[in-house]
DNA sequence: ACCTGAACACCGTTCAAGT
DNA sequence: ACCTGAACACCGTTCAAGT
């Protein structure tokens, strides 16, 4: 008999002007908060100092720490897939290397807007134990990306979940240890390269060539 | 004038057999309370109890609970990479392919040997910023790898550093995933794989074949 | 030398009272 | 409807006292 999770939903939702004032000047407190000090001095009398209203103001739309970590996380992570899910559908039925140095640049792009941000928020997931919304959105990403190297014209992949996932994983490891080292921007350039390679040479191992007649 | 940062290490050196006693029951209490409840759970007072000391008795060993976690995560580092450099070492000029699954092999290998402890002890990383000690030991594997790439008989790499740590962190975004994800140990076959195939191709495709008579 | 545990400070969270 | 902030509980950390 285990507790009843915590949606990581608003307590209330914004129906009047002052309170979509209020929750966004706390979402952007919290940015700031984590900017300066990161996940673990982030104290939410912190966050409502900074916001301009009190403790008990942030408690009343979110129901404890987590949940507003969750909930701008979660703000990050859609802005993410929503990018991944429209290149997907923007590349339908391209050659391989197209989608993947696609695919690799959407990603890197979207990571690069707010290299701090990104980073900070990497340890929120970690901190809060955001494991519904990752795998959440782990899923559509699997869901769009899939079904864009299925309608890959030149190549057809055998062990298509499996390359999905290892695909797009792989490409975390790198890109947050880039993105922790803070180099500058010329480097990320080098490895923008790096993984288009690293992704180009994966999908064509794991992939057999289309000859023109598949249809005859 | 920033303060001088902790150093992450005991407080004082197991001198006396009861002492070293004291550390390894607190360690090990730490693994099970952080098996039971992960990072966020753990406190200082139930790991005591756990070993069956007082609190300030723990506190006179690590003088503060990110000491403690830390400590504990450098020893399962040091078996990571210590495994890594052994293989280095054993297949300095062995063949690409070779050298590339080994280097997978090992490296799955050690996190599979406790698979939850992995898990915990990565969440225990990101919580504490443990940068210090998490660069040092990448340092090291960079430095290993590095080498027994650039020993390699049949292929000669231009931009080895970029390649090197894109090749190590390329290898964490899926191994994490799949950890995570627990899922049944025939899996992780299909993963290893998988890796192989990610790692043979991208070295590959970033390095460029020898003929047999390199010096004439 | 090493251990104990009550005491203190800080932070997450609540709730009675305000507009 | 929405906001306030003192009050409470919990946990990290200390230190005077014990063996």
């Amino acid at each position: 008999m285990r507790k009843v999770k915590l949606a990581l939903k608003p307590r209330k939702l914004p129906v009047q002007a002052r309170s979509k004032h209020t929750i966004d000047a706390i979402f952007e407190a919290t940015i700031q908060v984590l900017l300066v000090g990161g996940v673990n001095k982030l104290t939410t009398t912190k966050v409502a100092d900074r916001a301009g209203v009190s403790v008990g103001t942030l408690y009343q739309y979110f129901p404890n720490k987590n949940v507003l970590l969750g909930a701008l996380l979660e703000l990050h992570l859609l802005e993410v897939v929503e990018a991944i899910e429209a290149s997907c559908l923007k590349f339908r039925g391209a050659k391989l290397d197209l989608l993947a140095k696609e695919l690799v640049d959407v990603y890197l792009n979207v990571k690069l807007r707010s290299p701090e941000v990104s980073v900070a928020l990497y340890s929120v997931a970690v901190a809060i134990e955001a494991i519904e919304i990752v795998q959440a959105i782990t899923k559509r990403t699997q869901v769009a990306v899939s079904s864009a190297l299925e309608s890959v014209l030149d190549r057809q992949f055998d062990e298509l979940d499996m390359v999905t996932i290892v695909f797009t994983t792989s490409l975390m490891g790198p890109i947050q240890a880039f993105l922790l080292a803070k180099p500058p921007k010329a480097v990320f350039e080098r490895l923008r390269m790096q993984l288009q390679a690293l992704t180009k040479a994966y999908l064509k191992a794991s992939s057999v060539k289309i000859t023109a007649n598949k249809i005859p």
